[in-house]
DNA sequence: CGCGACGTTGATTTGCCTCAACGATTGTGG
DNA sequence: CCACAATCGTTGAGGCAAATCAACGTCGCG
């Protein structure tokens, strides 16, 4: 069974005739590990859908630095939702960590797909507000926990993320340095 | 007009008969500044639409300090989105900031509303995603930014709220204690 | 093999917190 | 209308979590 469809029937019931609709609407795709899906000053016209493999979105403060917004493992969806709404230039990278089979879904088709299965819309509103749900639950952690807090939170929510995304993208993740993070995990493992 | 059609009108179109049912389906409701309309342990069961007033979310963490999650104004929605939609105990405090005038809309009728005003469902779609969006700049904000440039920023974005709102509560938002917060802006007066 | 990216470790610095004391303002009951 | 407490913002001294800077070992890969 396909994982979009799948995933898309856990919050609404879809015929058969739909289910084919949805899936002429996505097209998929294959990338290799470190492919730039997008990046600041494009404008973001897709969303993905990670069939296989894994992708992350960062920002790159003034100083440099990068700042990973989040992690995408299969059966997510991951965008620039900012550009994508304002059909501005995009803030973020999208960025393939692990080579990566996805669906995509450009915002025309998307517009189309609420247009031909409004239950589709539903699916979608009720996906962005777990997500809305989730930032608020990070930026309180940010706000309310030490940085090994909010380790040792990510390793019991994410186990299989601390093996196969590398040690500096957590660290950015949970807000530290490399090395700060580096120490800290040294740290925990002396208890 | 009224301030709730209007601000649906920005985003899809009712007619007159879809305007009475949204107005049918929301109650109208005031409130004393320090009323707390929602706590831990309660489950959150309505959206509030404020027409006059302020309105703040914010959770107590293990050492009994207060997070300021959101300020909310005339045209803004709030509520617990985590225990709305999980109907679990919510994880915030709802408190009034000043004196306030909402509608109140509950979970049970705007299931109803879904259903009457299909419309309606696309107008919350997008009022979210926005949402997204403003958590996601404000996470970034926190990890790359330092409390002054956040505090800058806060005074351009919402240039109203620093004459309305009691100084700590700004302090918690940006995400530093009160004393700090007084000694910067003492710091950035003196420039 | 040799280069570059990654993770580790140590020394030092710094942004912000904690605690404590002190005016100013608010509000509340007598 | 005043006295008093409570809350709020300010200021200072000292402390700590995390950043910065730098050096070094390791591994994967061209």
């Amino acid at each position: 069974m396909d994982l979009l469809i799948e995933n898309i029937q856990k919050h609404v019931a879809l015929t058969t005739e739909e289910q084919k609709i949805v899936l002429s609407l996505v097209e998929e795709a294959n990338y290799k590990s470190k492919t730039i899906l997008l990046k600041p000053s494009e404008i973001a016209d897709t969303t993905f859908f990670i069939l296989d493999g894994m992708i992350r979105s960062y920002t790159v403060d003034t100083n440099g630095v990068e700042h990973v917004i989040s992690f995408a493992a299969p059966n997510w969806f991951i965008t620039d939702m900012y550009s994508l709404i304002s059909k501005k230039p995009a803030q973020q990278y999208l960025s393939v960590i692990s080579d990566a089979t996805v669906y995509k879904l450009s915002r025309e088709n998307q517009e189309k797909l609420y247009e031909l299965v409004p239950k589709t819309e539903r699916f979608f509103r009720i996906l962005i507000e777990k997500s809305v749900v989730a930032h608020q639950q990070r930026l309180i952690d940010n706000l309310s926990l030490t940085a090994e807090d909010r380790y040792t939170k990510f390793c019991d929510k994410y186990p299989k993320f601390i093996q196969c995304i590398p040690q500096k993208y957590i660290a950015s993740y949970i807000g530290v340095t490399p090395e700060f993070f580096s120490k800290m995990k040294a740290r925990l493992l002396k208890k």
